[in-house]
DNA sequence: CCACATAATGCTCATTTTGAGCATAAGGGA
DNA sequence: TCCCTTATGCTCAAAATGAGCATTATGTGG
């Protein structure tokens, strides 16, 4: 008996912290759509997965990766819509392997290879630094009720209703935004995403909500940003999306882009003071209108004196 | 071109909350080191991991399991060192999916199955809830020593002495139970482990660590130890590991022995009730020795209203 | 049958850590 | 120079933590 032979899938979701937000490397793909950067895992020629994902990414959006970290492995059947240029074996599954990537400024990428995109265009709903965002009152909460309605019996609506308030926060529970990945999967399932409609093979008939991608691709960002922002609480990784010196404020931006709500000025820099992460350089910035800011840099050695939490994220009201 | 064939090997930890430490599901394999369950994945019978990772739980450990989530996905060439009887094909790499399964009490198994075994027999310098364990000062701390020594420059003996410092807590640096990974990645590359020696191929020389398992089982079981530790402190999830009903102390035992010190009873209590996760059910129970404890039960309702964290793990001293 | 040992629970108090604001300082532009 | 816009500093009350001391039930050995 031999074992049943798979491919295996190499995904990139890279970050980048934007002005605005955060920026994700995607390959559009003329014809059809947009996907993460990708490829086949050749165990011939790569000693690891992540020796064959860096080759990718630099070969389909010419970049060079730094902090990589595995997100997640995905190998259900029926989630490996194929993807129109790409080449699949005729029986075997394909299973993917989804990797963060985390670098510092979204650099001008080669003309043919990938471009940066906020990560908020697959995923509008998740946008809460001004608030509610327009398409959860406008699209998304009627079609979940409408969803919860459907359900055939008594018992299926109340665990619809109850799945749509504990991940949506629904009626006046509060926003969690570590759900993300739960959020889209019951977008997915609830038949509100492009994607879905697509796997399903049935026409989509409600208004799209956020860019559709390429087969799964915009579960494993969803994952990504899942996977980000918790983390970003309880380890360092926001430097790695900083540059070499940075104001506060440009730091407090990067997070608020991360996490997806404002947070309080005062109490974030009084409590990244207290972790010692950050050190003043002493030099200023003359900013854009306002007193300049002083610039500070990272202290890696933080990590090995602070029991070393992440960053704190104090919401703002 | 197609994608090359890689097969993929499901592996579970199975958890149990037992009496002294936490217990974990291992076949034992005569003449070899034992084993996590696990067996491949047949993309042609199993639609997803979890549904191939049940099968071979059941068939090998004769148990069902019930919460289940994946670990993480190994795939170095070099770490699937054979298993003396299980089939690998000749070619193909073998790369394997971890999952971490928690459940509540080790129930007897059925003769030629599993057996319950204590992680912390795999792991014994990760308890302290007695205390820095023996085997700390004795064996690894001066092997620890020895290993920075024998680095060849300067600057690789800095880097050695700083990575052993952080990850077992050195000199005073408090010790971080979360990083259970680290410290078996680092006995590993040390070659303090058994496996290590065997990967390498070369004798070994010191005295071993724990006890060996197959393959990168125990790798595997690091990874599990070190995702439980992290993830008890942020959402309720060793309540899956508790019977229907449970005493206050037996639920602190449970957590103790998964984080590996000592809690505050008092403090533990408090913060446990301010979460509404569990409810006293009135009834008692009359113990050995001692006043008579409440049972309690898990409100799994409680997530919906709760932004839900976990458990609070108050250190102890 | 009573004094104890053993746990389970209850409460208190001093510190820290949050959450929210108010106040001041320093550039740039009209 | 006045004003607008940020960057920084500080204060205060409310919560959450860390450490103990006190009280309440049972079981057991005299």
């Amino acid at each position: 008996m031999s074992l049943p032979p798979v491919a295996v899938g190499l995904n990139a979701v890279v970050v980048a912290a934007g002005e605005e937000a955060p920026q994700i490397l995607v390959i559009p793909r003329d014809g059809a759509y947009p996907s993460l950067p990708f490829g086949p895992f050749d165990p011939a020629r790569h000693r690891t997965f992540e020796i064959g994902l860096r080759e990718w990414v630099s070969e389909q959006a010419h970049f060079q990766l730094g902090y990589v970290e595995q997100l997640y492995t995905f190998g259900d059947r029926g989630r490996e819509a194929p993807l129109a240029d790409l080449p699949s074996s005729n029986e075997a599954r394909i299973i993917s392997v989804g990797y963060l990537a985390l670098t510092p400024e979204a650099t001008a990428l080669a003309a043919g290879g990938g471009e940066w995109r906020s990560w908020y265009r697959y995923f509008p709903w998740e946008d809460w630094r001004q608030g509610k965002p327009e398409i959860m009152s406008q699209h998304i909460e009627p079609a979940l009720r409408r969803w919860v309605d459907e359900a055939e019996t008594e018992g299926r609506r109340d665990g619809r209703r109850d799945r749509a308030r504990i991940t949506f926060g629904l009626d006046g529970r509060g926003w969690n935004e570590e759900r993300c990945l739960d959020r889209y999967e019951l977008l997915y399932s609830a038949g509100l995403i492009e994607e879905s409609a697509r796997d399903r093979h049935s026409a989509n008939t409600s208004v799209p909500v956020g860019q559709p991608m390429a087969s799964d691709h915009r579960r494993i960002i969803a994952t990504a940003i899942s996977r980000l922002r918790g983390k970003i609480k309880y380890r360092p990784v926001v430097f790695e999306l900083m540059p070499e010196r940075f104001t506060l404020s440009r730091l407090q931006k990067t997070v608020e882009g991360i996490v997806g709500y404002p947070l309080h000025k005062q109490n974030f820099r009084r409590a990244l003071e207290r972790t010692g992460f950050v050190e003043g350089t002493g030099r200023m910035l003359a900013q854009t209108g306002g007193r300049p800011a002083e610039l500070f840099r990272y202290r890696r050695e933080a990590l090995r004196e602070a029991q070393a939490a992440g960053i704190a994220t104090p919401r703002l009201n």
